[in-house]
DNA sequence: CATTATCTACCGACCGGTCGGTAGATTATA
DNA sequence: TATAATCTACCGACCGGTCGGTAGATAATG
C-alpha cells in the first residue's frame, strides 16, 4: 500500500523514511471497518491489531475520524489511477464504460478498491472532508453518466433514465465485494466478465 | 417480545393512537441505524428520539442487540409477506422474478423494506441470532436464484452465471435505498419500471 | 389495588484521546 | 572520534465522557 500523503486540510503527521507501519496502521484499521465498520471498530482494537497500545497508535494518526478520511482519500486514489485515469481517453463510450467496469471490478481484490466499501462511512466525517470524499465520489458517477449520455447519442442505449441505470451499475460493482468473499465459487476473472455482461446487456440495445 | 406492525410515521406523540409505544421505538429504532449504522446509535439517541429516557426504553426492549434482531424479523417478515408470498404461486418463472423485483421496489418506501438495508448489520448480533437472518436472507436470495433457473431450463436465459446474476440483482434493488433518497428526480413508480427493465433486459435474451 | 409505563439516579466498562517519559537510532558539534 | 543534542517510535497511566444497562421509586391505567 502507497503511502497516504497528508492534504491541505490536515496536519503534517511525523512520517519519516520507515513508512512500513504507517501502512501497517492504515491497512489493519480499513479492513477491521470494512468489517465491523467505523463506529464499530474501536482503537483499542486497531491498536491490537497492529500490536500497539493506543498511545502509539497516536504517533502514526491525527484522530480516528481522520484515519476514515485519509483511507477514503486513499481509496479515491487507487480508483483514479486504477480505473478513471487509464479510461478517460477512450473515444468509444461502449468501450469506455466495458473498461470502467472490467478494471473496477478487477481492481477490488487486487488493487485494494475493496476499500471503496467504507465510502458510506463518511457519513461519519466533519462536514469539510465529507464534503471533499462526496465530490469525488459524485465526479466518479458523472463519468459513468457520461458515458451512458455519449452512448445515447450514439442511440446505443435501451430506453431508459441514466441517472436509474448509473447507480445500478455502481451497486452491482460495489456490492461484489459483499458477497463475493463469502461465495468465492468462480474465479475473479469470470466475476469481471460477468459483470460487465450483466451491465452492458442491461443497458444497450439488443 | 412485543411484535411491531406497519403504520404510516408520525412525530413523537403522548401515546397516539393506532400507533403502541413499542411501534414507535421499533421504527424510530430502524430509522436512526439506517442513518447512523447499528454501533453508531447509542440508546441515548434512541430515547431522545421517542421523548423517553434511557430506562424507560427498556421497559420494551431487553437489549440493544435484541432490538437489532427483533427489526431484522420484522423486516423480513414483511418481505416475506411483500414479496415472497404474493409471488411463491406463479408459474411462469420470468413474471415471477418480475414481480419479484417489482414488489420488492414498491415496497422499499411504502412497506417499511427500506429496513432490508440493515441487513449487513446483523454481524452485530450473537451467532444464534446471526443464523437466524442469514438463512432467512439466503432463503430469500434462493428464491431468485430458482426462478433464475427455470428461465435457465425454458432457455429463456443469456449465458450467464445464476449466482453472480442473482447478487447483482438483489444489488441493484437494495442499493435504492442508498442512493434514491438523495435525487429523487423521478417518481416511485418510474423507479420501479426502470429496475425491474433493468434487470430483466441483463438477464433475459434479447 | 394490580399492572403497566415511565421516571431519577446510578453503575462498571469502555470510549477516543493525552500526558510525561524513554530506549535507541541519528545527527551535530568539539 | 567522543559526546552531546535531537529525533522517532513507542509505552504505562490516566482523563473526561459516553456506553449499554439496571434498581427502585413514582405515576398512570383499569
Amino acid at each position: 500500500m502507497p503511502t497516504i500523503e497528508p492534504t491541505a486540510t490536515t496536519k503534517m503527521m511525523p512520517t519519516p523514511k520507515g513508512q512500513t507501519r504507517n501502512e501497517e496502521v492504515f491497512r489493519a484499521a480499513a479492513q477491521l471497518m470494512i468489517r465491523k465498520g467505523f463506529a464499530g471498530t474501536s482503537m483499542g482494537d486497531l491498536a491490537k491489531a497492529v500490536g500497539m497500545t493506543k498511545a502509539g497508535l497516536y504517533h502514526h494518526i491525527n484522530s480516528k475520524q481522520d484515519l476514515l478520511f485519509q483511507i477514503l482519500l486513499y481509496a479515491l486514489d487507487v480508483l483514479n489511477r486504477e480505473v478513471i485515469a487509464p479510461t478517460a481517453c477512450i473515444p468509444d463510450p461502449e468501450e469506455r464504460l466495458r473498461q470502467m467496469i472490467q478494471r473496477h471490478v478487477r481492481g477490488l481484490f487486487t488493487h485494494g478498491l475493496e476499500f471503496t466499501l467504507l465510502f458510506p462511512e463518511r457519513r461519519h466525517l466533519e462536514t469539510t472532508q465529507h464534503e471533499i470524499i462526496s465530490k469525488k465520489v459524485d465526479d466518479y458517477r458523472g463519468l459513468l453518466l457520461k458515458a451512458l449520455q455519449d452512448l445515447r447519442e450514439e442511440d446505443k442505449l435501451r430506453e431508459l433514465d441514466i441517472h436509474a441505470a448509473s447507480n445500478h451499475i455502481l451497486q452491482t460493482i460495489a456490492g461484489i465485494a459483499r458477497w463475493y468473499p463469502e461465495r468465492a465459487d468462480m474465479t475473479e476473472e469470470v466475476l469481471v466478465e460477468q459483470t460487465v455482461a450483466f451491465n452492458i446487456s442491461a443497458i444497450l440495445k439488443p
